[in-house]
DNA sequence: ACCTGAACACCGTTCAAGT
DNA sequence: ACCTGAACACCGTTCAAGT
């Protein structure tokens, strides 16, 4: 514990963008409720007083981690290129956050409706049936999820390619397969 | 930790065995060092003679968990049907043993060569380009690493369909697109 | 009202001391 | 030669005692 004058206005947020930089350095496996008071130069119990307990912390972590990669589909945009930005973004930054990837895929989860609904769109405009539509929601979120949780740049194809082209060629074959010719563009 | 009186011979498969069997009961996250040897009736040090640390016990139980769901691929057998079976086999053995889907999922990814040579042979042979076939080994590896590890039974589509047939229909989803109709029995 | 940090009940791991 | 379990250096979490 580094030395640290006592503190008062700690902030929820400052908890969890210290956790956050601690987490780069040395992977949420290193971080300790009482080192990340200490970098806060604040107690303990002061740290306590705002979540209650390092479970709640890391959710929040990995709540801002995931906002902070995320981009809305803009209103226009093919929400498969969307898609393909989207999950690389997450990639890249829990790339940086060893051990954040399962508290992060929980909100990736979430955001599945918010990611099946245009995507499901486009599918359904080029061909696919509802039933096949849904198949192909589920193999996309666990296609991503089996990406984020695996750190498969070590363990999958590493003299094939480097690890965000095999992911893009990845979505973009789960996206390729329709009723009426290729998927593209939106309906 | 309960009674136990001295014992000898312990062997590192006894080890391991009880470890399954307290982690079936309570999760990777309730199993301590301490309270494993007591159930086996032997001292802290008799288990750590056995093995360096409780990551190498873990390794050895998910390499156990692997072995135990894993049927190699019988002669004469489709391997597409053999590949979804298997899936579902190592589901099944993982929803018994919280916590431990990414040390089983380790030993996926090494028998991935195994998986990945009959299937890609399936795949040519039913009209896949070469570079296809590895972008769909890659999808289907990672497809399956995200079932195991999301524990998408809460998360993924409840109301629509049970988990194993949401599975399947991933597997075959992936499986169904071919340059020449649809991929069926062996090459 | 707010904060502190010693105290509690655990960990994983080691190794002097026993047989 | 083999085993034991106290000891060490940590945890996460709580809460009496201070200001």
């Amino acid at each position: 514990v580094p030395a640290g004058r006592p503190r008062a206005n700690l902030s929820t947020d400052d908890i969890v963008d210290m956790a956050l930089t601690l987490i780069r350095e040395r992977g949420v496996e290193g971080l300790s409720m009482r080192q990340l008071s200490g970098h806060l130069g604040a107690s303990l119990g002061a740290t306590y007083r705002h979540l209650p307990n390092k479970d709640a912390l890391l959710e929040q972590c990995g709540r801002v981690l995931f906002a902070r990669s995320w981009r809305p589909l803009d209103e226009g945009e093919n929400p498969l290129e969307w898609l393909q930005e989207q999950v690389l973004s997450v990639y890249r930054v829990l790339a940086l956050h060893r051990g954040m990837a399962s508290y992060v895929v929980h909100h990736i989860q979430t955001a599945a409706q918010e990611i099946a609904e245009p995507v499901l769109g486009v599918l359904l405009a080029s061909g696919f049936s509802e039933e096949e539509a849904v198949v192909v929601g589920t193999v996309l979120t666990l296609f991503t999820a089996g990406a984020l949780l695996t750190d498969f740049e070590r363990t999958v194809a590493v003299d094939t390619a480097d690890p965000q082209s095999l992911v893009a060629a990845g979505i973009a074959f789960i996206l390729s397969r329709s009723g009426k010719g290729t998927v593209e563009g939106r309906p």
